[in-house]
DNA sequence: AAACAACCGTACGGTACGGTCATTTTTCTT
DNA sequence: AAGAAAAATGACCGTACCGTACGGTTGTTT
C-alpha cells in the first residue's frame, strides 16, 4: 500500500524528497491521505512563493508556477480555487510563520535584564533583517494600498506582537527597579528602533551587504548601552 | 500667439489649469514650447503615478492611464518610448524629489545643537512618514528584487543622503564639545532610528492613523533626550 | 492654399493571461 | 480482471495587454 504514483511523481517533480512509509491499517491510511493533500498544497505554495518574490504577485503567472513545479496548470486548480486564493494562502502562511517566530523569542521572567535585552535584540534584529523576512515584507507592502487589511494583519502578526512582548518585559523590569520610564511603550519602540532601523532599511532597499552576526551584535550592544544610559536606574 | 489648441485641450482634460500667456518674441516662444512639452510629460507622469500607487506597476495599464488622463493611448507614446520607460521616469522623478527634500533640511553650522536636532528630526520624521513618501517607498521596494539598482538608488537618494548630512553635523558638534561618540555613524543612525522607526513601520503597513504633528513632536523630543543621555557631554 | 504638427478614436497583430474541460493515466475497490 | 473513482494532463476559450498604424479633425506655419 503506497503513496499514489501520481502524487509521488508530482512531489518529486517539485523537488520534494518524500520517503513515505507503507501504512498497515485503515486509520493510518486515512491520516496519510490527508497529509498528502496538504503536502501537495504546501509544495505548490513553496514554488509560488519563490515566483511571487521574484516577480511580484501580478507578474507571476499560474503558467510559470506550474512550469517550475513540473506539473500542469490545471492541477493547481485542484488545490486552489483561483490565483487570488493562492495569494491569500501565501499571506496567511507567512503571517503565521512570522508570528510564530516573533512569539518564540524568549524573554526571562525576571533578572538578567541586560543579557535578556541583548539576546532578544540580537534575535529580533536577525529575524527582521534576514532575506526571507525582507522578501515577505516587500510583497506584503506591495499590496498594502490595494489590500490594506492584509498589510495590517502582517504588522499585527509581527511587529506589534514583538512590541507587546517587550512592553510586558520592560514593565516587570521597571517594577524590579531596573529602569525608570515615562512611557514604557515609547521606550519599547525606541529599543526596537535602535536594534533594527539601520540594517532593516538598508536591506529593504538593497543597499550594501546583509549584516554579519558581528555587525548585528555590535548594533544591539550599542542599542542596549544607549537604552541603559537613557532609562537605567 | 497662443499655446497650440491641441496641447491646451490635452492639458485641460488632465485637470491642468494652465493660464499660459501670449508670448511676444521668438526666444520666449522657443522657451515656451519646451516648457509645454515638459508640462505634458509631467502631466502624464502625475496620472501614471497615481495609478501605479493604486495598482502597482504591473497591473497598471497604458489604457487605464490614458483613460484617466482623458487622452488617447497612442499619444502617450509621443512622450514615453514604452511602459518601462514610463516606470523609469517615475523612479527618476521620485528619487530626485526625495533627494531634494532631504537635502533641503537645514542644519545649523554651529551652536544650537539641541534645537537643531529637534528641528531636523521633526522634519525628517514628517517627510518619511508622510503618505506620499510611503507610497513611493512601497512602489520602489516592490521591484527591489527585479530591479535591485533602482531600490539602491532610492536609498542613496534619501536615507543615505540624510544620514551623511547628519554625520557631518554631529562631527562638528563633537568637535565643539557637545557630544562624545565612539562611532559617529552609528550614533547618527541611532538618532534617525529613534525619530522614525515606530511610525515609519506602522504607516508602511497601514497600522493605525498617520501620526499627528504632536505625536511626531513627542517622538522626536524623546529621541533627542535619549540621544543626549547616551552621548551628551 | 498647402503643408505640417498634434491629437483623437478605432483597429489590429502578436502575445499572454486565468480559468475550464475532455481526455488520459493511475489508483482503488470489488 | 473489470470497472469506478481520483488525479493529472494538455488543448482550448475568452479576455486583456502592449505597441503600432491609420483616417480624420483641428490648429499653426509657410
Amino acid at each position: 500500500m503506497t503513496v499514489p504514483y501520481g502524487t509521488m511523481k508530482f512531489l518529486q517533480r517539485a523537488g520534494f524528497d518524500l520517503s513515505l512509509q507503507n501504512v498497515e491499517n485503515r486509520t493510518m491510511l486515512d491520516q496519510k491521505v490527508k497529509l498528502d493533500k496538504d503536502a501537495r498544497r504546501e509544495a505548490i505554495l513553496d514554488v509560488a512563493s519563490e515566483i511571487f518574490y521574484e516577480e511580484g504577485f501580478d507578474a507571476a503567472s499560474m503558467s510559470s508556477i506550474a512550469q517550475r513545479l513540473g506539473g500542469s496548470k490545471g492541477t493547481l486548480y485542484n488545490y486552489f480555487k483561483s490565483k487570488e486564493d493562492l495569494v491569500e494562502a501565501f499571506v496567511q502562511r507567512h503571517c503565521a510563520v512570522h508570528q510564530s517566530e516573533i512569539e518564540g523569542l524568549l524573554l526571562a521572567d525576571k533578572g538578567h535584564y541586560r543579557d535578556s535585552l541583548l539576546s532578544w535584540g540580537r534575535k529580533y534584529a536577525r529575524i527582521t533583517t534576514r532575506e526571507k523576512t525582507q522578501r515577505n515584507f516587500r510583497l506584503i507592502t506591495s499590496i498594502a494600498e490595494r489590500w490594506p487589511d492584509v498589510a495590517r494583519l502582517f504588522y499585527q502578526a509581527g511587529p506589534l506582537k514583538g512590541a507587546e512582548r517587550m512592553v510586558e518585559f520592560l514593565k516587570k523590569a521597571e517594577a524590579a527597579g531596573e529602569f525608570k520610564f515615562d512611557d514604557v511603550e515609547l521606550a519599547t519602540h525606541q529599543f526596537i528602533a535602535l536594534c533594527q532601523n539601520r540594517h532593516l532599511k538598508a536591506r529593504f532597499m538593497n543597499y550594501g551587504e546583509p549584516p554579519s552576526e558581528a555587525q548585528i551584535d555590535a548594533e544591539v550592544t550599542s542599542a542596549v548601552k544607549v537604552f541603559y544610559a537613557a532609562y537605567g536606574v
